[in-house]
DNA sequence: CATCCTCAAACTGTCGACACTCGACAGTCG
DNA sequence: CGACTGTCGAGTGTCGACAGTTTGAGGATG
């Protein structure tokens, strides 16, 4: 949040293009583009009442954030993900978060410590009253958080990355946690480890919480494909 | 294939802007352009011969692989990089291939050790006659076959996202190795840690090798800034 | 009935044009 | 002399248009 030395938030103005994208990206994670589908240029200029340039731009920012794909002359597509591409994903996720944890766990303030019980105590609010939506978000910013700490600002990029695929995954299968609390609680071991400097412990806790998860979505991917 | 009204076959017209952005991509790696500066779309596009669209989407594309920046109504300029961020790169890559070896050493097939061992030869090959450039590319080369071996695709994608920045801030450098021969045989370790399935060894031999390369990537970049 | 061909509609790639914004510079006022 | 204002050129954001390509339907053909 920016402001002027007289306190007026800034004026936010935002170009088409990226106004575009975050509506493109809602509508897709909304599920109102079925996967492989064609995205004509022209008829979603007209639905957004714009030219096709900043529609195209938007496109190609999409793609290269992975909810898109291009074939030269034929456009843009609602990418498709099948179980092992989603596994790779979630795969790559707990690699990064082992190297963060291990990172973070030899410079861990305790500002961030403090951030970090913030967050599951956030976390533990919206399990008992929020919607999926906010449950789902509120558990990747505390993944967030970790790779933030841990330094490397190019980690938290490509943890970005995956969390646009996994979100657009875990959106398609519908609701995704059974019992919140739980799934909330199971991120103390790991905040547990970090307080104990442990960076083993922090690991183990890690490939327990990310593999449970991994485990769960990709089956709940893998069955929704073939029903 | 397309052909002109005489009948000639034409040179595949591959699109606009993937040539545009090869050619982007070829002038930066070049050093034809310093960082920070900024380019004008019509400019290029006068350069290039073409009308500003296809420059527009060619650098937003490089924008994605991270060569370039934007801001808004003001355009894109060329990335910088301070050492930390290229500290972070290295220490992103090393996390990928670690994981990436560990991955293979639990799946090595002869014909991947045979594919690495042909790369490893070239690899020597170049190091006694080639160019500075062809060194780093089939080292590189050596390098994405672990992750491709690896099987997990996503992974290879950021690894190459990675090699791009890493290339952009060693040729920045100019020359890298002293003793190329020397750089290429670090390579042995690595692969003879595959070929006894043994992801500890790997990993310390990734570790040795990667550890070596980012800091006297970095060393020498830290100077640069300064000189 | 399956296959190939023709053709028109739809769509993408590219272009040139215009409006608006930003930054620099000179001029004005206190 | 310093700060503010008006103006101007450069450059981006967006638009509508055109040309060539792809697609799919429908008819012709074996």
């Amino acid at each position: 949040m920016t402001t002027t030395t007289r306190g007026f938030a800034t004026i936010q103005q935002r170009d088409l293009v990226n106004q575009i994208a975050d509506m493109l990206t809602e509508a897709l994670l909304k599920g109102e583009f079925a996967p492989g589908v064609h995205l004509a240029e022209a008829q979603l200029a007209r639905d957004f009442g714009v030219s096709r340039a900043p529609v195209r731009e938007a496109a190609r920012l999409l793609e290269s954030r992975g909810m898109l794909v291009s074939q030269p002359r034929r456009g843009f597509f609602v990418r498709t993900f099948n179980a092992d591409e989603l596994d790779d994903v979630y795969d790559l996720r707990l690699c990064l978060e082992r190297h963060a944890i291990r990172l973070l766990a030899g410079k861990l303030t305790a500002a961030m410590e403090a951030a970090l019980s913030h967050q599951l105590e956030t976390m533990r609010q919206v399990a008992r009253d929020g919607t999926a939506v906010q449950q789902i978000e509120e558990d990747v910013a505390f993944h967030r958080m970790l790779c933030e700490f841990s330094g490397n600002q190019r980690l938290v990029r490509v943890f970005d990355e995956l969390c646009h695929e996994m979100r657009f995954c875990i959106l398609l299968i519908g609701q995704l946690y059974d019992d919140p609390l739980r799934v909330a609680d199971t991120h103390e071991p790991i905040l547990e480890a970090l307080r104990t400097r442990s960076p083993d412990a922090g690991e183990a806790a890690l490939d327990y919480h990310i593999g449970v998860a991994q485990q769960r979505v990709v089956e709940m991917f893998r069955e929704r494909a073939k029903g």
